[in-house]
DNA sequence: CGAAAATTTGATCGAAGTCAATCATTGTGG
DNA sequence: CCACAATGATTGACTTCGATCAAATTTTCG
């Protein structure tokens, strides 16, 4: 996987970049490749990152009074970071780590800033990356305000196939706002019927 | 309220606005007075519009199995739109109607995106009305992921200081996920009234 | 293989929901 | 401008879903 392909895949999945555009993501962003179990972000820290999955996932999570608490999942093709720190410019609420050894892209906040002053195309992709994560965060708080907890993992389930493959059930449960052991008892029910 | 004014606002509290950009977006808006409970918007509409308000209040809700529910508040100097209709262009899940005799300005997607392609001030201007919704909506997040019922009425609270005033309590205890009475015996042991 | 981590199962408890009745406030037509 | 209907808010009795605590079982991995 070399970068051109991943600058290709941002430009067709996110917003369209000319081909100069991409070449300056390209000369502006670098891959990295890191085990399970990485961290990417720690709590406290002024995080000015934003990182694209390529290959793997990551996961966001609080740690509050001891309990960790999971707040968003990434995939093959989506971007994670810590927004409040990337866009406020204040210490990261949260941690990010790696749940499988992972290829990523990793972006500097100062180099799309820079980007973003020479071409309009990367104004209107991170605005497209922004929107996309708001209308996510919009599902997820709808999922959360009418639905009962066998209703959220079958939600979960929809929007993100195979996550319960891939994540542990704990981080599963604690993201849907429930415990693992209804989690657990939920999956049962499911199978029976 | 002379639209230059509301101009002026929006430049300095979400992003710089040039002269021409000011000028510009006043000949591509248009403010409307409209009186307490006109809907905005209706569940299955198509809304290309977004508001910003500058007097009254407006809220968005979902009619769910004959259930009111709340989603989202705007106060004076914030924008409310259907976002979902208005970015993906979908018919809308959720109505919009006003609380309060209100004063909003009116601006439409192709305006917008027409003055998006003329001037990167507006693409910036965009990102930045999408950036600060993801962030309520991500504090909105953990309030629901964290707290009791008790706690996030005083987050409400907090966020929106005499929304208890100006907004139903069927409409706050909705939005927060809780019942009326709930809420009802939350604010008997808080002493609020 | 064995220790640690992940998941399942069981028993009990509590926060908030539901249903129902009452009280308070608002607003409109006579 | 009052009357009274409609809307909004409170209170009470009872139920339920999911949490908690505890233990057992299964899976993962060095």
């Amino acid at each position: 996987m070399n970068i051109n392909s991943v600058v290709n895949i941002i430009s067709d999945q996110y917003s369209f970049l000319s081909d100069e555009c991409k070449l300056e993501l390209s000369n502006n962003a670098k891959i990295l490749e890191l085990e399970k179990n990485s961290t990417l972000v720690r709590e406290g820290q002024f995080s000015d990152k934003t990182y694209f999955i390529i290959q793997g996932c990551a996961r966001a999570y609080y740690l509050k009074d001891g309990k960790d608490v999971s707040d968003w999942f990434a995939f093959e093709n989506d971007f994670i970071s810590s927004i409040n720190s990337f866009f406020l410019n204040v210490p990261s609420p949260h941690f990010i780590e790696l749940l499988e050894d992972s290829v990523l892209l990793e972006i500097s906040r100062s180099n799309i800033e820079k980007l973003e002053h020479l071409h309009p195309d990367f104004e209107r992709l991170t605005k497209v990356v922004v929107v996309k994560t708001m209308l996510s965060q919009q599902e997820r708080i709808v999922s959360m305000q009418f639905h009962s907890a066998e209703q959220k993992y079958e939600n979960i389930l929809a929007s993100h196939p195979n996550i319960n493959k891939r994540v542990p059930l704990t981080h599963i449960a604690s993201f849907i706002g429930i415990t693992l052991e209804t989690l657990s008892r939920i999956r049962k029910k499911l199978n029976y019927i």
